[in-house]
DNA sequence: CCTCTTTCGTATCGACCGATCCGTAACAAT
DNA sequence: ATTGTTACGGATCGGTCGATACGAAAGAGG
């Protein structure tokens, strides 16, 4: 019997999600949203009871757009080193098309102080479990497959990889241009996931 | 014939640091800031303009005290590896000593988008840019000593570095405990200071 | 048609925002 | 002591903040 919303709430999400991309949790304010949206403040506040309400589901919406998507597909890869391999490229090719350095609106909100409600942090350390299991997972496919050196730790790995995807996002925020530098900040951090020697072939096929 | 100040400008921007550190640009308001300095609002403007001067004036106080000495005595060091060794050293060992997780105001100032005037983009990269150049001017220490792969680039290094410095302190700032896990991250990015293969250490030295 | 339920726009709430005005206090020079 | 200059606190500026009250609009069930 209700009467029927006049915009999708993924539409009015992915709106929302450009202002609060640009400007933080902070620095975006009701009108923002309201201009941006085409909404009134007072429809906003029916679905999604308060601003940090809101921020939340544009966070729930953008992880269903740009990662989950993303790591299903990479699951599905032929190697799990091109998996990650794979990730990382993705990273850089989003940094390159990514005109104005907004970076990545999960890792911007880890450091946003002010946006971080508890329902942003559990959000957060969901969305960042999953890419890390996800990285976990790969490599001990590598290593079962005898494709990289089976003394690695695929956790510790699985971490250090997470901690290398903030820093190549952050530091695609902070140069006018670094596609190399994002290049080789990836292809440092990966270099263990080159062949391993024979020796250890041996040992790990056996 | 002025009147003497009442208290030292660097105690106030230590006071303010605080807040900011706490709250994000947006998210700290004047009243926040008179509060914490104990200044009046009045006070505040006649020394620092409006609050984009005192915010960037606080990022500074913070270089001045966090990062320049630290770059001043690791470039003292014994060995050039050492000192790359020792600026991750003593990220890890800030981050364990930040119980409330609020990670290094440079990096936060990054990611800020609403923080982002043009003054503070350009202490930023003068700051992060200082940082590079002690990466690199350490590698190439470590190349003329031929305690290095010769063949590294260190401009590419460096930038490198300088990403994974980033992601430490994001790392920090999301998870609850993750000593070994930033230690995980350094040792990884890390891998490339190893002594490099005798072929290589005799090519160097003749 | 009437009723119930939800959505939405308008108008507005009190609180707080960054910033400024203005009078006074405090010092150095004369 | 008087003057000149700066530092400071209290009061307050217009504007905007996040949030809400209220009623009209829109659909489904009766």
């Amino acid at each position: 019997m209700p009467r029927k919303r006049t915009l999708p709430d993924d539409i009015v999400l992915e709106r929302a999600m450009t202002v609060f991309w640009r400007l933080g949790y902070a620095g975006t304010s009701m009108r923002d949203l309201t201009q941006a949206t085409g909404l009134s403040a007072a429809a906003l506040y029916n679905r999604f009871a308060d601003k940090d309400g809101l921020f939340v589901a544009v966070l729930r919406r953008y992880s269903e757009i740009a990662l989950t998507p993303l790591l299903d597909r990479l699951a599905a890869s032929r190697s799990p080193v091109a998996a990650i391999r794979g990730f990382f490229d993705a990273l850089i090719a989003a940094s390159q098309a990514d005109a104005d350095r907004l970076g990545c609106l999960l890792v911007n909100t880890i450091v946003d102080g002010a946006a971080m409600s508890d329902d942003a942090r559990a959000m957060l350390n969901s969305r960042f479990g999953e890419l890390e299991a996800f990285f976990a997972t790969q490599l001990r496919r590598a290593i079962a497959e005898g494709a990289i050196d089976p003394g690695i730790d695929p956790a510790a790995k699985a971490a250090a990889l997470l901690g290398t995807a903030f820093g190549l996002r952050v530091l695609s925020r902070l140069r006018d241009d670094p596609p190399d530098q994002l290049r080789d900040l990836a292809d440092n951090a990966l270099a263990f996931l080159a062949e391993p020697p024979p020796a250890l072939r041996l040992r790990a096929a056996r």
